[in-house]
DNA sequence: TATTGTTATACTCTATAACTATA
DNA sequence: TATAGTTATAGAGTATAACAATA
């Protein structure tokens, strides 16, 4: 009866979390949103500007001057797919892997530090609960 | 080097079950936002606005025409705090208390069927660790 | 002078509809 | 006819400034 909201618990530790990440990515010129996308892209390249969208459950269109920017900058490149004319596949560039590169390695140290009074083995644990609880249907 | 971004999952667990609370809340007629005022009130009734803002981490400008339709449809009440004429004491009514547990028992319902195939032990787990870590600092 | 609740205003983020070029 | 990318527009959510009453 007396128990917490688990959706109140998880809120506020991500909360937390970005609140601590986003600083670190402004400090390399990048929003939450573009730390995502470059993160997609390490990891999955090659994709269309669609399945980009999907994949990290942003809007199709808010996506096209975000890509314009980091396009801009020199970070991704948007090439016509060969088999279909209206797509254009998404790629990171040298300099955009680099770039994500360094900020994941602030982002990872931020998030060490932070658990750092959790054991290894309840940090372990934590990330494997995590991850199965967002394995199941990823929606849209 | 390859290990995924606790923020990232973080942010895909808690919108998940901020996605599956919402519409069980809406069928209430209740925002989220709604909810976290009720919920708090239902933990600590009597405060001041401004310290009911704080605490939920809402804008105090922002918080006013939600009391103004909670006040309206009869959950909360706000009475003048003798000890301080500029400030109002915000209260659940019965009616708020009411609607709050049974709002409550369904995100309850709904958590327990997200965490079905956690171990018990797991789930407890995960229920600690998520408090250790969003137990220092409250920050605002 | 500072603070509580309030209002008004501006700004950002997000969602929807409509257009083009391809399929 | 439908789809990928784009643009424009409207709406929701959020932040900031200023005001009246009280401390």
């Amino acid at each position: 009866m007396d128990r917490e909201d688990l959706g109140a618990l998880f809120a506020r530790a991500t909360r937390r979390l970005v609140d601590a990440e986003r600083p670190l990515l402004a400090a390399r010129g990048l929003s939450m949103w573009d730390y995502v996308v470059l993160s997609h892209l390490a990891r999955e390249p090659a994709g269309t500007q669609l399945a980009l969208a999907r994949a990290i459950g942003y809007d199709k269109t808010r996506l096209i001057g975000l890509l314009d920017a980091l396009e801009r900058e020199g970070f991704v490149t948007r090439t016509p797919d060969p088999a279909d004319r209206r797509a254009r596949i998404v790629s990171l560039t040298p300099a955009g892997a680099t770039l994500h590169a360094a900020a994941q390695a602030d982002v990872h140290a931020m998030e060490d530090e932070l658990l750092a009074h959790l054991s290894p083995t309840a940090r372990r644990r934590l990330v494997a609960t995590l991850t199965e609880l967002t394995s199941g249907t990823p929606d849209d």
